[in-house]
DNA sequence: ACAATAAAGTACAATGATGAACAAAAATCA
DNA sequence: TGATTTTTGTTCATCATTGTACTTTATTGT
């Protein structure tokens, strides 16, 4: 599943990690990337490795904040923007085509679990607080 | 969090992907590397390479199956049955440190949620199926 | 019985994520 | 203002996971 994605994403020339900054920089424009990495849960220095090669590869810029020479704001290219709408189609496609017919009951199925899984903990919650032992 | 667990396991000598792998075993005697690659959610490769250095740490024994040549059984040693025991114990101790007091009412809050979520899904999965456009 | 196929385990190279140590710029506060 | 502390981003060494190719042993089909 994730094997197909990479391999449908090389056609694109963009690496798996790539895809979720690319998505959220077409959502979220002009944040830094210390906000772009919390948005990721991931570790700042992730960026900093994964963004350069991005700004090499014509996707994105990044532009020094006038008011704070710290920081740089992260924008899509208009290559970048383009590549982003194929990927997200191609992520797309490739759920759909992975969830079709079948697994609709499975979804059922797992919503009931996990709100019986939910009044269980909660239940038990309420019994630890009761007897703090 | 989980760099605290680390250092903590550190001082018994083994690494955190290795405490997995003595929880299940100290559930789960006996079984195939094949299978507790599965329980653990990861690949055959990980057990080959993480079960040999556990085994020259003493922890684990590796016995070949006398049915099927092919397969490895794996059991605790005495000092792997401790070792577990002991680990187990400094994880309970951080997550009860780490959840006490405070994040009661988070998990509440979370819980709940996770109910309204549920409750969305389901009317969007049967928006879906009602319009398949 | 035997040929083809599948399954268990191993070796290895590639990928990705992480934290620590560091430099530059900004904020705090005395 | 000037000193201290934070914050941004970078670099680097380390660790963990993955997939692939391979060997050995079982199973299956004919």
């Amino acid at each position: 599943m994730q094997t197909v994605l990479t391999r449908e994403l090389t056609e694109l020339d963009i690496k798996p990690p790539h895809l979720d900054i690319l998505i959220n920089l077409y959502r979220f424009e002009g944040i830094s990337q210390q906000e772009l990495a919390h948005k990721l849960l991931v570790g700042r220095s992730n960026m900093s490795m994964a963004l350069p090669q991005m700004e090499k590869r014509g996707l994105i810029e990044r532009r020094g904040d006038t008011k704070d020479k710290r920081v740089l704001r992260l924008y899509l290219t208009r290559e970048g923007r383009s590549v982003t709408e194929k990927a997200m189609a191609i992520q797309t496609a490739l759920i759909e085509r992975t969830l079709s017919s079948e697994p609709l009951d499975q979804c059922m199925a797992m919503a009931e679990s996990m709100e019986r899984l939910i009044v269980t903990l909660q239940s038990e919650i309420r019994e630890d607080s009761r007897e703090p032992s």
